[in-house]
DNA sequence: GCCGTTTTCGGCCCGACTGTTTTCAGTCG
């Protein structure tokens, strides 16, 4: 059983106990024990075989119990009992805004409600407000937060959330009196997809700052609005928190607001056992605050090197920080080039010449073209006779650049249903590299997919795997497939895995990028670009690697025109 | 329910804002 599937009902548990109204350490233990088990990653099978669950932080002897039953027999007795006795609906009324564990159990016992409709109703009628610790103003607010469940998505693109978060940084920058200004929360820590956006400012008095920002004609909505803080939504349902310290809490608050929760937690521990305290303000000890004048001399406070916002996760970064100074992330200007770009030649908006020069503009040196293959009828895959005629165009171009920049052959060449690809060994040979993809038949049984995949990854002709699990953020789930499989042989097989950029994709995932890094595979960042626009997706690839704790080395396209060319040849056999 | 360089019992991160109160509980991040 999976860790990401143990950890979902170690969570649905703790939910369950807290809207019973158990003791609020014995729930959250719960749901540490779910994050610790998110930690620990893959298959728990082995993890429990080999009697190292036990030693995972935040598992005692009897969730381990239960993980043991859950993994072994597909059940905890426990949650089914739990399950029986809590109406199904409950759990539901937790997606409500201002309404928590206490509150729905006050409304459940008092008014028989037990589902989104059971509220509404009740609300509508007003016999909510009449409630003991209710009133006229906390049912119109059930009612508004009903709307919002009813019509708004839970989480947005990384892309949409910069989108939306830059205009609300230009006018808190352009605000009198404002200092600094930075996004922090999942935004900073480039986590996949967006909850809502964190927004801090310094200034020696935040309060008019936050009364522009709640003016703003970005704002639907206000929730909150106070002295250092506010909460709105904005035009289309997100909501985005604004924060205002002065400027000698910016330190603190900006590492605060970044999180994540599980690595401020960790934090405050480390400054309790040096019997001092850590609060969004200050770190405050027996003679008075430690100044910090940056998150770096903090984390020195703690005994620790600098953590790049993207591993704060507490997965592992603060051993790393003890240990020394941690090896610089990739940053988006070691990339040299890149692969996995279509063109007007099979879907793409743009021609070759138009991709290469955009790629030129982005300061790259060479640019890996990838059009979909012949069984791509969909994306105008190409036949056999076009793939020579791009390649004519391909080696002309070439020749007119020179030294300058360099167009690489490559093919995003479907893996098909049998594992087999999509032209024969003697036009594979023809190209400069490889991209071999999923594009068909998702809805193989997950042994069946895995076979299929790790097949295409073992052909020798096969540079790189394109977008390894196929999903799409928030639309389509990955199809099933044993990632972890598909990452071990191509690290055997001395095959790279894209980590696709797109910001709808991000695939690669940065636990599993992290994966195969540990198993001595290479990895590259593509744009998957269908327009010249689409070369700025790399940005997005970048917080993934850096998720993944990726450097350089790690990433084929960090390496120079002359080197790439090298390691291309050396994959296809030619040396 | 978990955990231990104060501890095997008694703690568990903590501050802002709101609404319902008349001093505070609940929610949120």
């Amino acid at each position: 059983m999976l860790a990401h599937d143990v950890a979902r009902l170690l969570d649905e548990m703790g939910t369950l106990l807290e809207l019973r109204g158990e003791n609020p350490f014995r729930c959250r233990a719960y749901h540490t024990a779910a994050d610790a088990v998110r930690g620990v990653g893959g298959d728990l099978h082995d993890l429990i075989a080999s009697g190292k669950l036990d030693e995972v932080p935040g598992i005692g002897e009897t969730i381990q119990a239960k993980v043991i039953q859950l993994v072994t027999t597909g059940r905890i007795d426990a949650l089914e009992e739990l399950r029986e006795r809590m109406p199904p609906g409950l759990v539901a009324l937790l997606r409500v805004p201002g309404l928590g564990p206490k509150k729905i159990k006050v409304l459940h016992e008092t008014l028989a409600i037990t589902s989104l409709a059971d509220l509404r109703r009740a609300a509508e009628s007003g016999a909510i407000a009449g409630l003991k610790g209710f009133g006229a103003k906390t049912q119109q607010k059930i009612l508004d937060g009903l709307d919002f469940v009813e019509s708004a998505g839970d989480r947005i693109l990384q892309s949409t959330a910069l989108r939306l978060v830059a205009p609300v940084v230009e006018a808190v920058r352009a605000a009198p009196g404002v200092e600094r200004v930075e996004v922090c929360g999942s935004l900073r820590r480039r986590v996949e997809t967006i909850g809502d956006l964190d927004v801090l400012f310094a200034a020696v008095d935040p309060a008019p700052v936050l009364d522009r920002f709640v003016a703003l004609p970005e704002v639907a909505g206000v929730l909150a609005h106070g002295p250092t803080k506010a909460s709105v939504r904005l035009a289309g349902g997100v909501q985005c928190d604004l924060r205002g310290v002065t400027p000698d809490q910016f330190p603190f608050a900006l590492h605060y607001f970044t999180g994540s929760k599980a690595h401020n937690i960790v934090m405050r521990r480390r400054a309790i056992a040096r019997d001092l305290r850590l609060n969004e303000y200050a770190l405050e000890g027996p003679d008075g605050p430690v100044p910090c004048r940056s998150e770096a001399e903090l984390f020195e406070a703690l005994g620790l090197h600098f953590i790049p916002p993207e591993l704060r996760e507490d997965q592992g970064e603060f051993e790393l920080a003890e240990r020394g100074p941690i090896p610089p992330l990739i940053e988006r200007g070691d990339l040299k080039g890149t692969f996995h770009c279509h063109t007007d030649w099979s879907d793409g908006g743009n021609t070759l010449l138009e991709m290469a020069e955009a790629a030129r503009g982005r300061g790259l040196a060479y640019l890996g073209i990838a059009d979909h293959s012949r069984s791509a009828g969909y994306a105008n895959g190409l036949s056999i006779d076009r793939v020579r005629r791009q390649w004519d165009e391909i080696d002309a171009l070439n020749e007119a650049f020179g030294r300058a920049f360099r167009l690489f052959k490559g093919i995003e060449c479907d893996i098909l249903p049998d594992g087999s690809l999509d032209y024969p060994d003697e036009v594979l040979e023809g190209f400069d590299y490889v991209v071999a993809s999923v594009h068909s038949s998702f809805g193989q049984a997950r042994e069946v997919m895995t076979d299929r995949i790790v097949r295409a990854a073992r052909h020798p002709l096969v540079t790189m795997l394109g977008h390894p699990s196929g999903r799409l953020l928030l639309r389509r789930d990955a199809y099933a497939v044993d990632l972890d499989a598909v990452i071990d042989a191509a690290a055997e097989a001395g095959t790279m895995i894209e980590i696709n950029a797109n910001p709808h994709r991000l695939d690669l995932d940065a636990a599993h990028a992290r994966r195969a890094r540990d198993r001595g595979g290479l990895l590259v960042i593509n744009p998957d670009a269908h327009s010249t626009g689409g070369l700025d997706d790399l940005e997005f690839g970048i917080g993934v690697a850096r998720r993944a704790g990726l450097r350089p080395g790690h990433v084929l396209n960090s390496a120079s025109l002359s080197d790439v060319t090298r390691r291309l040849r050396t994959c296809r056999g030619d040396d």
